[in-house]
DNA sequence: TTTTTAATTTATAATTAATATAATTAAAAG
DNA sequence: CTTTTAATTATATTAATTATAAATTAAAAA
């Protein structure tokens, strides 16, 4: 934890922006929260819990910031809002998601499973791939498992 | 053309939805514009081009109804607004997208590539996939092109 | 064809997510 | 310590989308 704040601290500072307590704070909510999928709001509501004093306006910022030096992945699964997602420690890529249609719930995919797609997409597009978003939607194993009881 | 909209009326009528005059007239707009990828605001000012009369909220209103019948899949990159993006003829899964971070033009590919990596999440995952969105982001050809001349 | 009925549209109003503004505060530099 | 710059707050605003209620209409039934 203190390791990863660290480093981002020293990324912020690469690009001559400072660690404030309200950045750090939205940070650590992030970090505690490391596989959920939280709306700007939530992030916001959850920071509140510890430091009061901060603003909305402020969480969005810090969250763009955070966008913008590829700390975090914002991300749209089709509801209304952007949801922001740590991205895994050292990985280049955007992890993958399975969001389910039944019951709503998101797993992640670390393993980087689209080398050879890119590959394609490189040679036979010649479209150079810097990053991707990948998310299937369909029935997770619980709910497949409570269908066949069901039935 | 007029036989994809024949097509249109009777998954609508299957739902037992009415083709009406605005509903046809939004298909046309998307069937017109089939490569593009357009906002909500985008049809309802091409289709109010051809009928004044229309409302904004009957445009999204069908939009949604296009997407739950899977005639059309919602869409999001990034900026803040939803796209349409008529499902080519036929296709069981939705296409994917190369969108440039440079230009911000958006490639489509019809191929699906991902028929391994559905294999693989179904089996090691034990998810069941019923579709995907696959979005690349990096360089286009003329974008790469534009900056090898510039050096 | 006329009637009937449920579906749909219109013309608002209301929500909600996100961004902009200006005044204030905190931090870094000299 | 004083000056300068960056960041935050509180508020207002914008923009996308959804909800509501009254009026209209497509399509099924008579
Ligand atoms: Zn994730
Ligand atoms: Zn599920
Ligand atoms: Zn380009
Ligand atoms: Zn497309």
């Amino acid at each position: 934890m203190e390791h990863r704040i660290e480093q981002i601290k020293k990324q912020l500072h690469a690009h001559s922006y400072k660690l404030t307590p309200q950045r750090e704070a939205t940070v650590r909510v992030l970090l505690e929260r490391e596989e959920d999928h939280l709306s700007a709001e939530d992030v916001y509501l959850l920071v509140k819990e510890k430091s009061p004093e901060i603003g909305l306006a402020t969480v969005y910022r810090t969250l763009e910031l955070l966008s913008e030096l590829k700390v975090v992945d914002k991300i749209n699964f089709g509801d209304g809002v952007s949801r922001y997602d740590l991205r895994k420690e050292g990985a280049k890529h955007f992890h993958h998601h399975l969001v389910c249609i039944e019951c709503g719930s998101v797993e992640e995919i670390v393993n980087d499973l689209l080398e050879d797609v890119e590959r394609i997409v490189q040679n036979e597009w010649g479209f150079e791939v810097k990053d991707h978003r990948l998310t299937f939607h369909g029935i997770c194993k619980q709910c497949q498992a409570a269908t066949v009881k069901a039935t």
